[in-house]
DNA sequence: CAGTGGTCTAGACCACGTG
DNA sequence: ACGTGGTCTAGACCACTGC
């Protein structure tokens, strides 16, 4: 175990190294932590050691790895509950997958959805793509399309590519038997938490093929949602191209 | 002053009103402090008092004060500055003004932009409005139309809506003639500080007038943004239905 | 150098959840 | 009754800024 940080403040000469790539202690922590998170050793739903446990583990005092753990539930990596425990986020919770889908009905909740797999094949990596997922163009990827509908209405196309690699043994088959979100299965399946997502948004006209999928009039305006999102290094994992019919549902965002 | 929060948390006995509405001690300096903020105690771009003068005016320790003054800084009302101070924030930033406009070039900086005011006139609220900024249909509001354009292209087509009551005074002309983000003027002339909104966003075509103004072809694609902007307590104070251009730039979001 | 926010610690007590 | 995270305090020291 390599776990004790490396610091000394509490001994009071020998503070010779002040400048430099000074980093307080509880980033270290974070940054252990964050270690331990990338590499499994707490999985998605599961708590994490308690506060003193860290602190034990981590030599440190409790209040330190408070503010450790302070920043990565911030980030919504870690979730608190009061009398119970630490526990790693998960896509499981609706919540979660709420701040990853976007759109919504003008009127009332998000209601399920039902999900249609058009598509999973292996290819080469097209050169966008490989820049965005960090990858060489040789390199393989799997392509999924798909076409989500609201209460029968179909309203989003999706375009996402992964990392062949990564997602080794994806396939319409195991895909389309899975029900809930997307992120749950990468999760579950494959060991890969969807941690934050960078969109670019336009607004485009509808292509024919499109236009027919989503069952609305050629060149109809079209909401055109690129993602791309990442996990715990901020390492890229997928590249995601939807097309939202905004007819009776909204792209909501809060400006802080 | 009435400015000693309540809690008795360091006598020992009776601690008889645990339940009810428990809030704990820097939540209510957070609402001491923003009480201050919202009554113009100290105005965007001044600093507050240092931490350890709030403790003492507050009775409490530095501590507690940290913790409020902690979440007002992740909220973006308050901006922390080691050894300067702790700063109210202010639109007249860079920062904050690409926080509240997401439109940026599909490669390179968001240039600076040139503003054209169409339009600035007092009218009775329409309905919908009034709704969003919690008046009655009778009040007076402001209606302000303006062009933006990023690099002489006509690039988003603003319709915005105020209280009359708040806004009393704004014209074309005092508008025209301010260099700068609406909201920085909002701030110093009118004492409104933007602090947060929600928008709503669809793919819209484009009506021959719009068209005209933003010179697009009819009916071509355009992002259709509706933003309800809020002051200190929640308060709406800002009905906005911008319409963007998305050939050559896009609407960016991070989702965490 | 003094003053500001930033880090770290240690200890006490509170609120919540579970057995 | 116990363990969890949550609050509050007091005090020491560090890093940054400006006089």
């Amino acid at each position: 175990m390599s776990d004790t940080p490396s610091n000394d403040q509490a001994s009071d000469s020998d503070r010779a190294a002040s400048s430099a790539a000074y980093s307080p202690l509880y980033q270290q922590i974070k940054g252990l932590l964050l270690q331990s998170l990338d590499r499994g050793e707490w999985k998605p739903g599961e708590s994490i050691p308690s506060e003193l446990e860290l602190a034990a583990r981590f030599q440190v005092s409790q209040g330190t790895v408070r503010k450790a753990i302070d920043e990565l539930a911030a980030e919504n990596l870690l979730l608190r509950r009061q009398g119970k425990g630490t526990f790693v986020a998960t896509h499981q919770e609706a919540k979660v997958r709420f701040r990853f889908l976007r759109l919504t009905p003008d009127d009332g909740q998000p209601k399920v959805t039902g999900s249609q797999i058009l598509d999973c094949r292996r290819v080469k990596a097209p050169v966008d793509i490989a820049r965005l997922l960090d990858l060489r163009t040789a390199d393989a990827v799997i392509n999924l399309r798909r076409l989500l509908s609201f209460e029968q209405v179909p309203t989003i196309l999706d375009d996402i590519w992964l990392p062949g690699s990564v997602f080794r043994g994806l396939t319409v088959d195991s895909v389309s038997r899975y029900r809930g979100p997307l992120y749950a299965l990468f999760e579950s399946e494959f060991g890969i938490s969807m941690v934050r997502a960078d969109e670019k948004i336009k607004a485009v006209s509808a292509g024919v093929d499109q236009a027919e999928l989503l069952q609305v009039a050629p060149s109809s305006p079209l909401l055109q949602v690129e993602r791309v999102s990442y996990t715990y290094g901020d390492r890229p994992v997928e590249v995601r191209r939807g097309l939202y019919v905004t007819e009776r549902f909204h792209y909501r965002n809060s400006l802080n």
